[in-house]
RNA sequence: GCCCGCGUAGCUCAGUGGAUAGAGCGUCUGCCUCCGGAGCAGAAGGUCGUAGGUUCGAAUCCUGUCGCGGGCACCA
């Protein structure tokens, strides 16, 4: 169904160029939700200098020739030259009956959107810094595969480098098949802290490590049967904390660093030899044009190591090539911590001026702020290690079991360890998606896990309760789901209300969709939820005054869980079904 | 030193140049013979760090300044 916001632009078009010519249909008039209306239209002002006549005239030549009859209440201008837009029950109601309310607009310019995000080592633990990565990243590809855009997710992992010579090695003395090896499958850290000591303080083995790197990027099978056995464990383990998270990566989705290895050399040569890389100290760089270092000097992308080896910028130029080129990307998405903006930067920089990324395609860095401790600093465990992700997640899922003693339900075992887990889970994510992705924030279980206010379990409540009803509904043999052919009725303020926070739900996905903000998804869940229960509570469903009116109610009511499932859904969290 | 970001209610955070800056938590006041009270209705709480500027209009844009965080050549 067209969103609220996109029926309203077609009959501004319209009215503008009616009312002042044609070069005017196309402006983008600016049309919001408002305090004062449903929505609001803000152009009066902008146009009133080009027009030179009084805003509240030209807001009255718009309204004029605005046909808006069959949806609107007659608009009315406010203010300086507001034109305030009241939708019609009837309209709110016709537009609910279709059926539609939970499903994105009909996308008739679907796009490949290329996400990068997670990226975790191989072998090494995986953190609280991976988790809004994966999050945010899984949360954006859900939803633009709601949208009918194709998504191809890439986990970027840091699968080859200088670590790997330390840690085959490792693999080596400790055995392929021993105990400490496949602790990697479940605990990697400590292998790869054993390796990191043994690096540092064994000159002998520091040695071994560093010619083993050669090795590796030589291509010696050897090395790469051992890589391959880190590789696998680590596969394992990720998989198991994706599983966890109930997070939509894949095998298939892996496309670390290693993949780019044969293409590397080939992409220090293109951009030697179109000029845009020179020799400087040693090392092949590429200096993008804006940026300076430390004292004003021009600063390089580092494309080959004075030592011949290549570091991340090389690896970051062929995978961004790739998505363009091969992977045929409209939209790159770069889900990775804010540290990393300037880096981005000059990739992106680069890569336009090296032609493999068009116009036509673009980059986004969507930025991840820090998660942090109580005391406003990174969140690490008390002896200062990074908190592991998977002991944070196993602590949300107790958490939640203990919250959920307080339930009126009478969970078997088994139930209950289900309903913990996706809401131990559904609130961890939850966090991490509701504020801006940009910005750090501060970790905190017991805020997250609270059954009050903006949190995953008080959205979790309003949809197993909603169910409860439907439940019940349908015991007592009534029709109760968001397709019967009850007609709706939108009598009460607080059903109006509610029906017009549903019909918000395909806007705020374009939003989400367009800046890569799930935040505004989960402000507009909450506040679907807290709409939802004003009208639960003012106005009776199943001993509603009349059989019409309860069949009514519960259809808006089967409409509430179906856009609250959608939501959360496209989040990556599950309703479960009583709590 | 230079560059980037941030500074909004006691706390955690929204806020797309537009009217009287909003939520949640916490605090206070009401509401349980009523479909799940894990709830609802309401109140108090703000010089939007600060000083200027642009604009009909600034939390939002520009400049200075203070504070915090991050980045700045072979780690990723």
């Amino acid at each position: 169904m067209p969103t609220l916001t996109s029926l309203l632009h077609d009959r501004f078009s319209a009215a503008l160029s009616q009312a002042f010519g044609e070069d005017f249909a196309r402006r983008d008039p600016v049309i919001r939700s408002s305090q004062f209306a449903d929505f609001q239209a803000n152009l009066a002002l902008p146009l009133a200098k080009e027009l030179g006549s009084k805003p509240r005239d030209i807001a009255q030549a718009i309204v004029d020739h605005l046909d808006l009859a069959d949806i609107c209440e007659p608009p009315e201008i406010s203010g300086p030259g507001f034109i305030n837009l009241r939708f019609t029950s009837d309209f709110l109601a016709a537009q609910l009956a279709e059926g539609t309310a939970a499903e994105a607009e009909v996308n008739e310019d679907p796009q490949r959107i290329v996400i990068d995000y997670s990226a975790p080592n191989v072998a090494k633990e995986m953190h609280v810094g991976h988790l809004r990565t994966t999050v945010v990243g899984d949360a954006l590809a859900r939803t633009h595969e709601f949208l009918g855009n194709t998504v191809v997710r890439q986990n970027h992992i840091g699968d080859w480098g200088t670590p790997f010579g330390m840690l085959i090695e490792h693999l080596l003395d400790v055995g392929v098949d021993s105990e400490a090896a496949q602790e990697v499958a479940d605990n990697p850290n400590a292998f790869y802290q054993a390796a990191r000591v043994k690096f540092d303080s064994d000159e002998a083995f520091a040695t071994r490590a560093r010619a083993r790197v050669v090795k590796l990027q030589g291509g010696d099978e050897d090395t790469l049967a051992l890589w391959n056995t880190l590789f696998g464990y680590s596969r394992t383990y990720f998989n198991r904390i994706y599983t966890m998270l109930d997070v939509t990566l894949e095998d298939k989705d892996l496309a670390g660093e290693s993949i780019y290895n044969d293409v590397l050399g080939e992409v220090c040569e293109e951009l030697e030899a179109t000029g845009l890389a020179r020799i400087s100290d040693g090392a092949l760089c590429v200096f993008p044009e804006g940026f300076t270092g430390r004292e004003g000097e021009p600063l390089p992308l580092i494309i080959r190591k004075s030592d011949g080896g290549y570091g991340y910028a090389t690896t970051d130029l062929a995978a961004i090539r790739n998505r363009a080129r091969n992977l045929q990307a409209d939209r790159v998405l770069y889900v990775v911590g804010t540290p990393q903006a300037m880096h981005f930067e000059m990739v992106f920089s680069v890569a336009r001026a090296a032609g493999w990324l068009p116009e036509t395609v673009s980059a986004e860095h969507v930025k991840i702020g820090n998660v942090l401790g109580s005391d406003g600093k990174i969140l690490r465990t008390r002896s200062g290690a990074p908190l592991r992700l998977a002991e944070l997640l196993e602590e949300a899922v107790a958490r939640a079991k203990t919250t959920l003693e307080d339930s009126t339900v009478d969970f078997t075992a088994e139930e209950a360890a289900e309903v913990a887990r996706i809401v131990g889970i559904g609130a961890v994510k939850y966090a991490d998606l509701s504020v801006a992705h940009d910005t750090s924030y501060t970790f905190d279980l017991d805020r997250m896990l609270a059954p009050i206010g903006n949190t995953a379990p008080y959205l979790q409540y309003a949809g197993a309760r909603i169910r409860s009803i439907l439940r019940k509904a349908g015991a007592e043999g009534v029709a109760a789901d968001a397709h019967t052919s009850a007609d709706i009725r939108l009598g009460e303020a607080a059903e109006r209300e509610l029906a017009l926070a549903i019909l918000g739900f395909s806007d705020v996905l374009a939003e989400v969709a367009a800046g890569s903000a799930p935040h505004r998804l989960c402000t507009y869940l909450f506040d679907l939820a807290q709409s939802f229960t004003s009208f639960y509570e003012q106005c009776p469903v199943l001993i509603a005054e009349t059989a019409e009116l309860r069949d009514s109610r519960l259809r808006l009511s089967s409409i509430v869980l179906e856009v609250l499932e959608a939501g959360l859904g496209v989040l990556g969290i599950r309703v479960p079904e009583r709590m």
